[in-house]
DNA sequence: TACGATGATTTTTTT
DNA sequence: AATCATCGTA
């Protein structure tokens, strides 16, 4: 995230800067939408008029900035920061952003504003938040609860159901109607479906736990109520929302109970680039904003881009020229180049491989360094060929998207052990524990966590609790280390070495690899180390989990050099010098997975624009000509012939280098080959007379 | 009741 | 490739 730009600000984001500042409407200026294309300076301009607002008086903790990630959240202030420093010395400007403690995400804005108002709202303010899998893993227990693991005809499973409860809660649609456009084939399941989201949200209740979509939920019923309402949005002079066209209609529902008159209200975002509609996020929401209020909102366009050159953005314009719904703009730039996006055809992924790893080592000795390189992919598994190459070849590279280090098994573990002691009504984190220990299976977890639930404290109950029968001498290490946690006496961050120390020995009995995972274990309790306490460490690591991976355990230092791997869509709001996007065929990009509706078709488009938006200077499309298909039992043959992606027809090709890779190879070939032969042709001249 | 083995079914993208 | 349900065995 380097500055896109360095001068000064042209007349557009000057205006989007300025409006409603120093007007008679004073800073609680009239509510604002920025559409900002790609790389048009959206977080420079953004972070002057925080900044401006805070030159102009306003208190910087009575300022809200909602952004999409909390990386985002941090580069902003950041930014502010160094502009307020600048115009107000650099002591006041670090002190007034420093002050800007309501900087993040929807859901860890709503966790925290759930926790102070969790009284009122009958809440308990110890409440534990799940992440992704542990909601589904608690969906699957009410699933067993109520039968339907054995139906006759399959019952969707806890993903599928935890996707359909999701996109009811956040897109404010009946669970019909979603089924209807989004899961038909679960339609003959919608009473079963009903019967088990009410199980699962009362055993959340019970359990004082809150998943992604609580957060916000809760958070809208709050506001709902007038009163609490016009409590809250009181805090807030003015409100930020960044990204505004991947929030969902409940995030909006928040955003207008909160200001109703849209006084105080910026939003910013880029029609063009939405792409989490599978998250519910609505487009509408960005192109609707407007008439939301009366006289309508202000609206200005940032077309202007300050990062790519005109031949890359002319490739990208067409791309997203051939969608089905007009977008508000095309972008344009001073950036002139002769070089055109490259469309590379290559045999096949390990082909890929090679074609990329050359390249990104050419454009290094070329001045690049790698971590200007990244290579976008729509799929965590589409960089497995890749990542193999890079390892074998000593290239250090730092991968975002897919898997993630809080995924696997033994972090779980760990964090399960202190999320049970935080919250010891928390099943899911009790089911996972309890379950460690050799002899305890379902059905003895069940009824510990039965016996706990009934006790008005259910850390003194386990310790009363007759052990499992086949328990075993690992009880006793369990109970006990649970009650000197719950104790308080360790304090943080000691209690996680207390954790990992009882979790040892059932790594090593669990895990062939329990070296390299004892390692993870160490990492983390290097991370928890830098929080102040178990509840935040719990809070802050679901709601904002490192989302890197490497080949390494860890991610490697900073001033090392790494090529980036990423999704497309953790790749949001970043640029690269040059940037490769892997398996631009059809069947990857759009995956055939999801090409049900025009809709889902069309995010697919976009998803390609803002791929090939995050380039500066090099653009690359990768197109195997063949790819095998891993898994699926495909009749015949496990690989199957693909073409390129049906977003680049061949009315765009003009617009790109089209090439194949390795060039002139089947020449090269056959001239090596060539002259290799030997033949001696006097010998079968003579031998023609013998 | 725990737990390993076997056979069937499958969605990707993320706060 | 991975997960889920069911079955057989201790």
């Amino acid at each position: 995230m380097s500055n896109p730009q360095r001068t000064p600000l042209n007349a557009m984001q000057q205006q989007a800067v300025d409006h409603g500042i120093g007007s008679h409407f004073g800073p609680l200026s009239a509510p604002l939408l920025v559409i900002a294309g790609a790389g048009s300076g959206k977080t420079n301009t953004l972070a002057h008029r925080v900044a401006k607002m805070i030159q102009a008086g306003i208190d910087p903790r009575r300022i809200l900035l909602m952004t999409f990630s909390r990386r985002a959240a941090a580069e902003m202030t950041r930014r502010v920061e160094t502009i307020c420093a600048k115009t107000m010395g650099s002591a006041v400007g670090t002190a007034l952003a420093d002050a800007m403690t309501w900087a993040g995400t929807f859901h860890a804005v709503g966790a925290r504003l759930l926790r102070e108002y969790a009284e009122q709202i009958g809440l308990q303010p110890n409440f534990t938040i799940h992440d992704r899998e542990d909601s589904a893993d608690l969906m699957n227990l009410q699933r067993h609860q109520l039968g339907f693991s054995k139906t006759e005809n399959r019952f969707p499973t806890k993903g599928t159901c935890l996707a359909i409860y999701s996109r009811v809660v956040n897109s404010e649609t009946p669970l019909e109607a979603v089924l209807k456009t989004h899961f038909p084939w679960c339609s003959a399941w919608e009473l079963e479906l009903r019967k088990l989201f009410a199980s699962y949200v009362e055993a959340k209740q019970a359990q004082g736990v809150l998943d992604y979509d609580d957060l916000l939920l809760y958070w809208a019923q709050m506001v709902a109520d007038p009163t609490l309402a016009a409590d809250i949005g009181d805090r807030f002079d003015h409100i930020f929302v960044d990204e505004y066209q991947d929030t969902n209609r409940l995030q909006s529902s928040i955003l207008f109970a909160l200001k109703p008159s849209g006084c105080g209200l910026t939003v910013v975002g880029d029609d063009a680039q939405s792409i989490y509609g599978f998250r519910a996020a609505t487009v509408r929401n960005i192109l609707d904003f407007p008439d939301q209020f009366a006289p309508p909102a202000a609206v200005i366009t940032l077309d202007q881009n300050y990062r790519s050159t005109q031949p890359i953005l002319n490739a990208a314009n067409g791309v997203i020229g051939l969608a089905a719904e007009r977008f508000t703009k095309d972008l344009w730039t001073d950036r002139q180049s002769s070089e055109l996006p490259v469309l590379a055809s290559v045999r096949d992924e390990m082909e890929q491989a090679r074609y990329v790893v050359e390249r990104v080592l050419e454009n290094r000795e070329g001045g690049a360094t790698l971590k200007q390189q990244a290579v976008l992919f729509r799929t965590s598994s589409h960089s497995g060929h890749l990542e193999i190459e890079l390892t074998r070849r000593n290239i250090p590279f730092v991968k975002f998207g897919g898997l993630k280090f809080l995924d696997t098994a033994h972090v779980k573990d760990l964090l399960a052990l202190l999320r049970f002691v935080e919250n010891p009504r928390d099943r899911v984190a009790g089911f996972r524990i309890l379950q460690l220990l050799p002899g305890v299976g379902p059905s003895s977890a069940q009824r510990v966590l039965d016996a706990m639930a009934e006790q008005a404290d259910p850390i003194v109950a386990l310790a009363e609790i007759a052990p499992p029968p086949r328990a075993g001498e690992g009880w006793v290490g369990l109970v006990e280390t649970v009650q000197q946690l719950a104790s308080a006496k360790i304090g943080w961050p000691g209690e996680i070495g207390c954790a990992r120390a009882w979790y040892a020995p059932h790594l090593e009995r669990i895990h062939e690899d329990a070296d390299a995972r004892q390692l993870d274990l160490l990492q983390l309790e290097q991370i928890a180390a830098g929080y102040p306490s178990r509840a935040r460490f719990l809070t802050d690591l679901t709601l904002d989990p490192p989302d890197a991976t490497s080949d390494q355990a860890g991610v490697p230092l900073l001033d090392e050099d790494y090529l980036i791997l990423s999704t497309i869509h953790s790749a949001k709001g970043q640029e690269w010098k040059s940037v490769f996007v892997l398996n631009a065929v059809d069947g990857c990009i759009p995956s055939d997975l999801g090409t049900g509706t025009t809709a889902e078709i069309e995010e697919e488009r976009r998803l390609l624009y803002v791929a090939m938006t995050r380039a500066k200077d090099n653009l690359y499309l990768v197109t195997p000509r063949r790819f095998y298909t891993h898994g699926q039992p495909t009749m015949g043959d496990r690989h199957v012939f693909a073409s390129r992606t049906r977003f680049i027809p061949t009315s765009l090709l003009p617009l790109f280098e089209s090439l194949s890779w390795p060039v002139l190879a089947t020449q090269v070939a056959r001239e090596a080959a060539a002259n290799q032969v030997r033949i001696d042709v006097g010998a079968r001249m003579r031998s023609m007379w013998s």
